[in-house]
DNA sequence: CTCCGTGTGACAATCGGTTGATAAATAGAT
DNA sequence: ATCTATTTATCAACCGATTGTCACACGGAG
């Protein structure tokens, strides 16, 4: 793995904290510890994870509470909690509100490591891109490979390399909402947080290609404080 | 859903076959039972699942051995344990071999149902999970990963962000009251509260959107003193 | 150096969300 | 029942953040 998964973890405990953080850091997890939910909120806008680790008992706001408010604005992250409780009805509470994992304490951190891995590794494999050579859209033909787009007159426009990223991104994702940030991850790679207007400027040259009128897309919708949204009925 | 979701369910003990299968059904799985390890192996070549449970205590071939040779043929498939045993190196030993999941005897057959659907989820394509993302009221169906609404006649009205946010909190405590305190702790995140009267504006265009008599409301229903109360029967 | 692909900054346009005023409804007090 | 206080319903107008658009700056590859 080129960069290194990223993991938000929620335990207000300091010793506990302490040895989950740095076990999952020798598996080479880059780890984002913080100590209560508000915190965790915080962060978790501002950066973007692969996984969350969340005590369910934490001050203030618990775990339930900070799962059910990330839920609302991501529904992909994986969520796993920690707890003292080994009631199925906590147990079964923790599963409704969203969350993909439940681990019981005290528990063994093998199981956590592995327990992690399964997780992260499922958030990886729908974040990768599909295998997919073209797409038609109206009249026009998009060629992922050659990156280049055959109008129906067959005449050939070359695209450049993040043109076509991002084209197979939403194209993938078609009718789903994709947020800014899904998107420079994905073909930003994380690395290199560009300005959000440059987004915007690929959008803008998607309609030319593709919108018949440009003031009123058919395929490529903005959702406003969210992302950008392909739409099409094939 | 298009399709009815399949589920491979290896177990040897009777009654305990039957109650799960039967919860699963009622559930609205198609659930193929078998009782030992190698029927399970043969079943698994005929056909496809979204899902096996797999019991450990097999005759024959336990179900660590089944996992193992399901593993070499197919990795994607999600397996979950079964197991008796509650030692953590069990269950380390049951995630290696490649499971996703693992549940220990005697579970709560709501948390197994819980975790069931979570596995099953990730093995779905796009086009499945866009119906699980929807919440059906009346004649109409959100979508809330497109952010839009569609009425029966096929016609499409996009819902904004905090629209759909607030519509996915109100469903998800469906019969409860949510406090106005509630709503703007999620959805506006803590930062910014802006007046209460934002909230009741929602809640207007929300009756516009679905209720038949907007005077008479039947699913959204103001609680004097509270908030707002989203009631639905299915 | 010169391209071409990208990123930036400025400005305009727009949309969503917020507010405040007013009417209507509700509950409690008399 | 009537009156009063408080909460909710409704609406139109406003405001500000987000997005649309474009011209230009940058910088690596050739």
């Amino acid at each position: 793995m080129s960069q290194k998964l990223r993991i938000l973890l929620v335990e207000d405990e300091d010793h506990l904290l302490d040895a989950i953080k740095l076990n999952l850091e020798l598996e080479g997890y880059k780890v984002h510890a913080v100590k209560d939910g508000k915190t965790a909120l915080k962060i978790f806008k501002e950066e973007r994870f692969n996984l969350i680790i969340l005590d369910v008992m934490l001050p203030e706001m618990d775990g339930f509470q900070v799962c059910e408010t990330i839920r609302l604005e991501n529904a992909e992250v994986p969520i796993m909690f920690l707890t003292a409780k080994n009631t199925s009805e906590d147990r079964v509470l923790g599963l409704k509100k969203g969350a993909d994992d439940y681990l019981v304490k005290p528990f063994n951190l093998e199981e956590l490591i592995l327990r992690v891995g399964i997780l992260v590794k499922r958030s990886l494999k729908s974040d990768d891109l599909k295998e997919l050579n073209s797409y038609k859209i109206g009249d026009k033909t998009i060629y992922f490979n050659s990156f280049e787009l055959k109008h129906d007159d067959g005449t050939i426009t070359p695209l450049t390399k993040k043109e076509t990223m991002l084209l197979k991104l939403l194209i993938e994702r078609k009718n789903d909402a994709v947020s800014r940030e899904q998107i420079l991850e994905t073909v930003w790679n994380y690395d290199v947080y560009p300005s959000t207007r440059t987004i915007d400027n690929f959008i803008l040259t998607f309609r030319k290609y593709f919108e018949p009128d440009q003031k009123n897309p058919v395929y490529f919708h903005s959702i406003r404080g969210v992302g950008y949204k392909f739409t099409d009925s094939h």
